[in-house]
DNA sequence: GCCTATAAATGGAACGTTCCAATAAATCAA
DNA sequence: TTGATTTATTGGAACGTTCCATTTATAGGC
């Protein structure tokens, strides 16, 4: 109800007694128009309840100020951080971004592309979905579109891509478990569909490689990355007739999969068996154990890919240098018997 | 680069030798052309990597397919899995929904809810920021475009809302509590400036009235609805003279704060002092101890709220029935002394 | 006062679709 | 064959903006 035939431009035209090119101008704020005139053209669209219609704006403007946030897995906390980060520098400068979720389904992510590009989106910033291929993305190409690619990449794309230092994280975290002792490890979670996993992977091998691992007691047990997939890789490991006593995860949520194995089977994370995160998500702190992980910077991520994809708009390009963020590694309670060495972070840090 | 002039329904036209009109028709599906024709067409589109504009389309039909979800906070896992519900049936309807964050934010609301109406959507599902006023929401309702409240309603607001029964949620678990002996109880976190507040801390007063515990004895800590919110409410608690044995608290995350809270103080989370929360999130059962919990079945309550509005838009209305949700308490380890009652939930089912 | 320069406001064409009314083509009845 | 009916296709006028080229008002200089 109270659904009247929308006012129009036109119609607030009439109403300040100006033509519609004049209120149009007061729309964009051109200084052009005497600031009374101005006033009189606001307290009529005041009146009249406009709302003013951009699709009909953008036929004319051919370019859009919507910028779409196409994330794999909204539930996880660390991607729903990644957009926080975004969110913030579009908010500053004065775009309302859209973001849809893909759930992880390559069919999904090109029904959300596809519909993001009939929106007429002047820029994206993608993580994409597992499994997805380059052919996915040809179209935003051709239709010059600017998209930055975040956290994860495709093989063989030209698109930029914002992501942390994976290998070397992976490094630090694995030196750190060679570090307290440890001679067997194991890797866990992910699968080889991954780029990041093949980074974070290659990390932990050079790591064991050159401080003197040998090969047969370098364990890796693919898995999802989710807590049930840290458990299934735990569960797996114990198995063995030689398990291992450490092992970095994929990510954090793997790990915390992890730990919640170890409890179940009465041993305690840390001291019976190390535990190793990516990603350090803010529960991570929180956990009990407290979790050690590989700080990524994942809101400072997300800020940098936002002012990639805005200068590339503003720019008309299509291309941009690839941005790749340091990483540093937590020390918490999770791993290595030594626990005089705790590093705690303020409790009250970790609330974003 | 390649940002050739974009095609539109012309050039396609011409290029399968048909016109703009017959084009239009093979975009809508219409069965009234020839299936060969519509092949051809078809291909042209494919040949010619045509993208449909939207923006267009609805300045003639005035009736945009796009649905906003706006959410006041995409970090909490909570409001996640609420817009995975809704996203489940919206994906099954065809249609891609935008969702955008408040971040609690009542102004970045204002500038969000203007940007979708600009936008064009046919219908909205809101989880409104803290403070915001049925103001807010008066432009939405002159324009006629349906809207739906999820989890929050707004004092004297006659949008309708799908939430769950709170204060029967609230009521169940404080009968719990005082089930298990307790004699001194303590509401945590939240604030009057929420409807929902006042329902869940409702349901604790009126279990505390009937079931006999002395007026003096039920204590409010009001407080952030986060853990750090949570870490205070304990805080503040465990300093009086004449401590409570026992909180429900506003939500999962306060309770999680409270628990840590108590563990940093060298306290067993449910020995010695009972924890209940409110949402039941997936990680409540992961936890440490696993949490005690007043389970919404959110993303039911987030599917229900779609498919209202969905409902909604096409029988062009913007009224509709309120939903009140069942709820119930899932009983885990964090409260009570008694702990042969444990309640577990199978460890391998909480990965949406 | 007149001419010029500047400032402010305006009409009209275009943007890419939809949809109605109209035409063209195919089918059928006689 | 012709006319009537049905089936496919099409031109043209909208939809609500923007922006260019104009027009009209205002001010300055002499």
């Amino acid at each position: 109800m109270a659904s009247r035939a929308k006012a129009t431009i036109l119609d607030i035209a009439r109403a300040a007694g100006v033509s519609k090119s004049t209120v149009s101008l007061v729309l964009q704020g051109s200084g052009l128009i005497r600031p009374d005139t101005a006033a009189k053209v606001r307290k009529a669209i005041e009146d009249v309840g406009y709302v003013y219609n951009r699709g009909a704006a953008n036929l004319r403007k051919a370019h859009s100020n919507v910028i779409g946030m196409v994330i794999n897995d909204l539930t996880n906390p660390f991607f729903a951080e990644l957009a926080v980060g975004m969110e913030r520098v579009f908010q500053s400068a004065g775009i309302v971004p859209f973001i849809a979720n893909t759930a992880e389904n390559p069919v999904r992510q090109e029904e959300v592309l596809k519909s993001l590009m009939e929106q007429g989106v002047a820029g994206l910033i993608v993580s994409p979905a597992r499994g997805s291929t380059p052919d996915a993305f040809r179209r935003l190409e051709a239709a010059g579109v600017p998209v930055v690619f975040a956290m994860r990449r495709l093989p063989e794309s030209r698109i930029p891509v914002i992501a942390p230092d994976n290998h070397r994280g992976a490094f630090l975290a694995t030196r750190h478990l060679i570090g307290k002792g440890h001679r067997r490890l194991a890797f866990f979670g992910g699968s080889a569909d991954l780029v990041v996993y093949h980074e974070r992977l290659g990390g932990f091998r050079e790591a064991c490689e050159t401080l003197g691992i040998a090969p047969a007691d370098v364990l890796v047990f693919e898995g999802e990355t989710s807590r049930k997939g840290g458990i299934a890789c735990l569960e797996a490991a114990l198995a063995l007739a030689e398990p291992p006593t450490a092992a970095l995860c994929f990510n954090d949520a793997v790990a915390f999969g992890a730990m919640l194995a170890l409890r179940k089977r009465g041993l305690e994370p840390g001291s019976d068996f190390a535990v190793v995160g990516f990603d350090d998500v803010v529960e991570a702190e929180h956990y009990m154990p407290a979790l050690t992980s590989v700080a990524v910077d994942t809101p400072g991520l997300g800020e940098r890919a936002a002012h990639v994809v805005l200068k590339m708009i503003q720019s008309r390009t299509t291309r941009a240098e690839d941005h790749i963020g340091a990483v540093n590694l937590v020390v918490r309670e999770s791993c290595g018997p030594d626990r005089s060495q705790e590093v705690r972070r303020a409790a009250m840090g970790g609330v974003a």
